[in-house]
DNA sequence: CGAGCAACCTGCATGC
DNA sequence: TGCATGCAGGTTGCTC
């Protein structure tokens, strides 16, 4: 569920229903998550109010007066907004209660994301220390992924997928900017010509642009709709189509595994 | 330092 | 129907 733009689309969802709200209670039902939920959660939170929900990879960052709330959803978590009475299902493992009568759901089946508190006097937390670049912001460039690369013998799709490179490029959209960009996810990184990092980066920004922007579609009805968006797969051009046509030379898409990850590409297009 | 891989968990599709 | 297997959108932290 949560790649970069899917987690775009909650912050934006979520954040004009949380933002400038008092929180008066915090429900955690299921503190075993990849990390414990922070102890100290409910006492920094509750009485406080959210100033900001803003994003940093893919963690979301709900900011207030004496820190920071820091949520990751992992594989399979998602955040909704209800009202405070709905009752709580097998996975909804945390509830942040508004003044306003409604609530913050985390719901996480497989429990590798994490509901952490950073203090304010203990500046950015660690998880974040060590990230790279935004890959919408403009430090996000080719002379800088080029730098990255040189020396390195890992491949290309590994490289791309590195939080310390680059942040929020997960399985799906790395495969998708690789057939964009015309390079075979098999290439080693420090491989390849600073020209075809141009297009790489192009790729890559252009991938989660319109996957955001279709997110933005679903946005609409956030807080009504709890089933999947579905709207980006019919956009999708490898990922989850092994052994299909490819779209532009009809050859059959190729299936390989990279690091235990599902890697789709066009053995004739990609190189 | 870089590269590769196990681990954290549940749900779902598939095959016997 | 039941059970075993393999796979899933992520990331850390361990080995070598």
């Amino acid at each position: 569920m949560p790649e970069l733009p899917e987690v775009e689309t909650t912050r934006c969802g979520v954040s004009p229903h949380i933002k400038n709200n008092r929180v008066t209670e915090v429900i955690v039902r299921q503190k075993k998550l990849r990390w414990e939920v922070s102890p100290s959660l409910s006492k920094n939170l509750v009485g406080n109010i959210i100033s900001d929900v803003s994003r940093r990879g893919k963690y979301l960052l709900f900011e207030s007066m004496n820190g920071t709330m820091l949520i990751h959803l992992g594989m399979s978590g998602s955040l909704r907004i209800i009202e405070a009475t709905e009752p709580a299902g097998k996975h909804d493992h945390v509830d942040l209660i508004l003044e306003n009568g409604n609530a913050l759901r985390y719901t996480d089946p497989r429990r590798f994301g994490c509901v952490l508190w950073q203090k304010k006097e203990e500046g950015i937390h660690p998880l974040l220390l060590n990230l790279g670049p935004e890959p919408l912001s403009e430090e996000f460039d080719c002379p800088y992924l080029y730098r990255k690369s040189r020396g390195r013998a890992g491949l290309i799709k590994s490289f791309i997928m590195d939080s310390k490179i680059v942040v929020g490029v997960g399985n799906i959209y790395a495969n998708e900017a690789l057939f964009l960009a015309g390079i075979s996810p098999k290439r080693a990184a420090g491989n390849i010509s600073k020209a075809r990092y141009e297009n790489l980066v192009l790729s890559i920004r252009k991938v989660l642009e319109r996957a955001i922007e279709a997110g933005g579609t679903t946005l609409r009805d956030f807080t009504n709709s709890s089933g999947e968006p579905g709207y980006f797969k019919q956009s999708l051009n490898v990922y989850g189509r092994g052994g299909g046509e490819c779209r532009i030379c009809k050859t059959p898409l190729k299936e390989i595994r990279i690091s235990q990850r599902s890697t789709v590409y066009c053995p004739s297009c990609q190189h």
